[in-house]
DNA sequence: CTGTTAGCGCCTTCAT
DNA sequence: ATGAAGGCGCTAACAG
């Protein structure tokens, strides 16, 4: 059973005349459109499979010659992933703008299921994708929902909402994210007994809630020695994260281990450092920011769980892109992985 | 200053217009070829750069219309990374028939630079680019200088020949991957006492010597109560590599760290687990297989360094079709990442 | 149900 | 040194 050797200078017009059809007919079975009997659709496909034929996709995107419009909505602040993330959506303006593809950031400061909501009813019928970095309510997954149904393609970013119907997640599995920390947190302390804290932006954070979760199963499983604290809620802020984590500190003299999960890290670090007890504390994050990796230098943070921003920003124009051309996802290109970053292995 | 925001419609005609000029000459000079006036070249440039314009990718790519060929040039034998690669390759198929690109596998049992260097030559003016799993020998130096000077983009894969002419390297810096190694086996020890050994396949190997050198550089400087071992060499082979570890395992009854350079990390596992100390030695090594997963889950291994095939095939495609559209590289993006990969982290 | 045809925007050859 | 014009392979509107 030999593979046919696909000639690569065949042309729909070559399919055609195989099958004794029109350009148009084949142009039909190519894209499942209705219109043709069964026994056509079928010789059809008989003389694309025997070459393993495939379209030329430059010429396809000529053809079709369309401005494709996509929405990146999210809440950024001055949240430092985000902002990373819209940093490198324009580093990719040279090759948008060569396939005609416009991408608009939509942010927003406010952190509420219910202005998410209505933004996202706002772009109906404006935009033929759409990613968004989810808050995990009722009404955001209903808005999803109601602009899917508009015809609009809908992807989440960094943060899911599993019960809508969005088509992809672009984003790393959490919960694996807070056992991968937990892991570190536990195998970096060593045999030494203490307590481990939590500092988190809000457990209300799908994303964080998961990372928490998955932080503490591994702990209570393997690391019995070490007694996990009630997680601290700093709201992503450097100010209220640096008060809480310094009561944390004054009030555990055995703290040996600290995983902040979410932003907020300066203030975090700037606590841990004021303490004294940075070299017998380990300390892990998310996120590699300037900050993050001066502290990983310094010796203050000793290892950063990390989702790459450019990979992330590339992957949901990907996704888009492909759910607009009914082309196939490359699930394994655009899978994002979970990295762990240590002071050698920075990028 | 504003920006003005690129209509995306604008196409060539409309440039050539605007500038006073016909089609052929605005093309002339957006790919800088001769026989246009200065003055003409400028007002062209102008026009070009104050709408921001970009010629649409895929009218470019369909007026070209060329198959283009490229080859994958290593060696491959047992190695299951690079039988990874070539499977992410073929993933890619219809990617790459889309775009009318050829790959070919040129695969090699053989590790020896002069036949590396020969079947180098016989690719002259047979492909638009090679990409190459090079050996650091003088001998395949020249062949890939000769080889570019014949017209064909050469970019290395893996293992870099960096005195060659090549115009791009994919793949990882063995030097900070063989210091995060050394950062692991360090603190995933702890406070312990003991013998660190190291099993590699070859100091020959370019790759090998690097991480070598990385993992040394740390263990010495920042671990000073382990003890470094001298490499042994295990050739990549599992029944080798098996041996050595044994022998190293009996002669030295303290020893609690293990890093293996290469492949081979089958026998390598083998002799730990069969000496019924591998939960007290903590055992780094290279790539994500079914074994190094199974010996990761097991708790065998304590970590595995990656760099991911799939992203190496895809971005040394990339990267050779961007040089023979003359388009941009996307150095962020097709940089490779040193991955930590522990069990909770696995992709 | 099926075929014909006019572009899509750029590249390239051939004139001028 | 510059311009005119015919494709490249596919899509979509229109005819039959």
């Amino acid at each position: 059973m030999s593979r046919p050797t696909p000639n690569p200078t065949l042309t729909l017009k070559d399919i055609a005349r195989e099958a004794g059809v029109s350009l148009a007919t084949v142009d039909r079975v190519l894209h499942q459109r209705p219109g043709v009997r069964p026994g056509t659709v079928k010789r059809v496909r008989d003389a694309i499979e025997r070459h393993d034929f495939r379209p030329l996709a430059a010429a396809a995107d000529l053809a079709r010659g369309r401005t494709i419009r996509f929405a990146f909505v999210m809440r950024v602040g001055s949240n430092l992933f985000m902002q990373q993330i819209l940093s490198h959506l324009s580093d990719m303006k040279g090759w948008l703008s060569a396939r005609r593809i416009v991408v608009e950031a939509i942010t927003t400061d406010i952190f509420n299921p219910e202005t998410l909501a209505r933004t996202l009813d706002s772009l109906h019928g404006r935009f033929d994708g759409v990613a968004v970095v989810a808050l995990d309510h009722p009404g955001v997954r209903t808005a999803i929902d109601d602009l899917i149904d508009s015809g609009t393609h809908v992807v989440t970013l960094v943060s899911d909402v599993p019960s809508s119907r969005r088509l992809h997640y672009v984003g790393i599995e959490n919960i694996a994210a807070g056992r991968t920390a937990g892991t570190l947190v536990g195998r970096l302390i060593g045999p030494r007994k203490g307590k481990v804290a939590i500092v988190a932006g809000s457990r209300g954070l799908r994303d964080h809630a998961e990372r928490i979760f998955g932080f503490g199963q591994v702990l209570s499983s393997e690391f019995p020695q070490l007694e996990v604290l009630a997680p601290a809620e700093g709201r992503d802020e450097d100010n209220l994260s640096e008060d809480l984590t310094a009561r944390l500190l004054g009030a555990h003299l055995d703290l040996i281990g600290l995983y902040n999960v979410g932003a907020g890290t300066q203030g975090v670090a700037k606590a841990v450092i004021d303490s004294g007890r940075a070299s017998e504390i380990v300390f892990v994050g998310h996120d590699l920011t300037n900050f993050t990796r001066r502290l990983l230098l310094r010796g203050v943070m000793d290892a950063v769980i990390v989702q790459d921003p450019g990979h992330e920003a590339r992957a949901a124009v990907r996704v888009l892109l492909a759910l607009v051309r009914r082309e196939p996802i490359l699930l394994e290109q655009e899978k994002i992985r979970i990295d762990i970053i240590m002071r050698d292995n920075m990028p």
